[in-house]
DNA sequence: CTGAAAGCGCTAACAC
DNA sequence: GTGTTAGCGCTTTCAG
């Protein structure tokens, strides 16, 4: 009998020597299928995020990584524009999985609350959620961006707008309220400019926008760091400098953040910490099945200053 | 009985519809565990990728879309360097998937033969593999690079070095010999710079040696576009001018190919079209057990002509 | 320590 | 059309 596989050390060691000779003689390996359907676990965690999203793609890498040594596979569920959610979510169950991450900051959290309230272990990634019965793991946005505002503030920028992504996302809330409240504060005006998506196109066609402004602002503060680059290059296209004119910030600190071409200065988010804590959150949850609160976690952004922000003269 | 579920017409409509009615009043949901064990299909795939490969990302966007119609679901697997491949091999037979799908350059074909040998269909994305055994999708790197090859030579190049990521890689060994073969017959050398990896920072090392070198080459023609980014970059800051003093050629087509800020010249990989291909060829095979032999698919990559490669006087 | 047997939720085969 | 039953490969319990 297969004790030999689940509880090696309570099997004599020579009869256990050769039934694992004669399993790999025959190919033999345990079936996960089976063990899942008896022991009411598959050691599976669902994630369901837009994989066409550069940011949710390094996410997914991350956590990918995060979740080998507690010995947990990933299966996907990809949640942009093609499947719609609904299905997403009722399809979940159907797995089996023992727990989920949905990694996205503008799946609502009403959507994910069934899965929930069915006893499913599920943590938000991405997604900062304050009604105390989700888990979720993100960044501090608003304390990011704050800091950033505070740059600007310091280096003498006197207009500045913000160049906003998706509305609904929760990370764009967020962001914008950290940039205008600290910019209220110190007397600078801030004005959301929308740009629809959280791309390199959309910002560059954001640009546009800004360029065309009467009064133009000396720096623009993007909702995310692709937005930045496309900003970056569509301001650069109108022949305006940055930083020299205008200054850009960035928002999560992707590995193109760094390229020189671009050197923008950014909220790098820690990506590896995030996701480290995500799957062992979850997987403890799983576990565990004492019923802990939700936890909400928030990590620290770490403030990248590179080149995309100047120093203005005092011209007031 | 739940044939309501699996043979819907087959089953009176009013019972049906009753049995669908108290299943959503408990909050059942058939449960795809007990029908795997039971018909030995899953209705998942296996990926195994490299995640923190910017190209494997977007691959596994692309493969995750085009699994949806299908109905099938993608069970993640890492590979690069946290987990060793032995281990990832060895683990994906006891999930019972239907098929897997290999998307990497390197890991060796021997690797994958156990795994096909036990009948699983599998199928190698981005590496194309020959020897007729095993299914394969990639796009064509030799006649790519040859392209490539061909604009550099047209526009009046007439010396080139081509900076390679992992010499082990398929696609590595290919695309330098498209160059190479080229390049030869029209008499123009090539020597190969060897960068240690398909990354940005691989790119921007390579350029030091690439800017000291006595008879410095009028173009230089990367493995990928991450290197190429960085080479761009790493020139630019030795102050070499690209593409006035040296072109700089990428391959991928990745998103960043056509930002502004490097608008290189590439050959695109038809994502798209490569993993719909991959999930078809792959599903099919799941489903017409008949013995088909392994599909070898080249694909052709998409000769994308941006703004890094210069038209030199011909100065001979 | 090690056999034997029940049962996880489903499909498939076989009656009715 | 619709009930019933035997497994799929494992874990778990209960005997020995």
């Amino acid at each position: 009998m297969s004790r030999a596989f689940t509880t090696p050390d309570i099997v004599a060691p020579d009869k256990r020597e050769r039934i694992y000779e004669t399993a790999t003689q025959l190919g033999y390996v345990p079936n996960a299928i089976g063990r899942s359907l008896s022991s009411q676990s598959s050691r599976i965690i669902a994630v369901v995020v837009p994989a066409a999203d550069e940011y949710y793609q390094h996410a997914l890498g991350a956590l990918a990584r995060h979740v080998i040594p507690s010995d947990y596979q990933l299966l996907l569920f990809e949640s942009f524009e093609s499947a719609d959610l609904e299905v997403v979510f009722v399809s979940i169950p159907r797995y089996h999985v023992d727990g989920v991450i949905v990694a996205s900051s503008i799946v609502p959290v009403s959507q994910v609350r069934p899965l929930i309230a069915s006893g499913l272990p599920v943590l938000m990634f991405n997604q900062d959620v304050t009604s105390g019965d989700v888990a979720s793991v993100s960044v501090d946005n608003m304390a990011g961006m704050r800091a950033l505002a505070v740059l600007l503030a310091e280096n003498g920028h006197r207009s500045v707008c913000f160049v906003g992504g998706i509305r609904d996302a929760t990370t764009d809330r967020a962001r914008y309220r950290g940039a205008f409240e600290h910019l209220a504060e110190v007397g600078i005006p801030c004005r959301y400019v929308p740009s629809g998506a959280f791309t390199y196109e959309a910002g560059y066609a954001a640009a546009d926008e800004v360029a065309a402004f009467a009064a133009r602002p000396d720096a623009v503060m993007a909702a995310s760091d692709a937005i930045a680059f496309g900003l970056i290059d569509g301001l650069r296209a109108h022949g305006i400098a940055v930083p020299e004119e205008i200054s850009v910030t960035g928002f999560d600190g992707l590995p193109q953040s760094a390229w020189k071409a671009y050197d923008l200065t950014t909220i790098e988010q820690p990506m590896q910490e995030l996701s480290r804590l995500a799957v062992e959150t979850l997987v403890d949850r799983i576990e565990n099945d004492e019923p802990t609160t939700p936890t909400r976690q928030l990590l620290e952004g770490h403030l990248q200053i590179r080149s995309t922000v100047a120093k203005r003269k005092d011209s007031g």
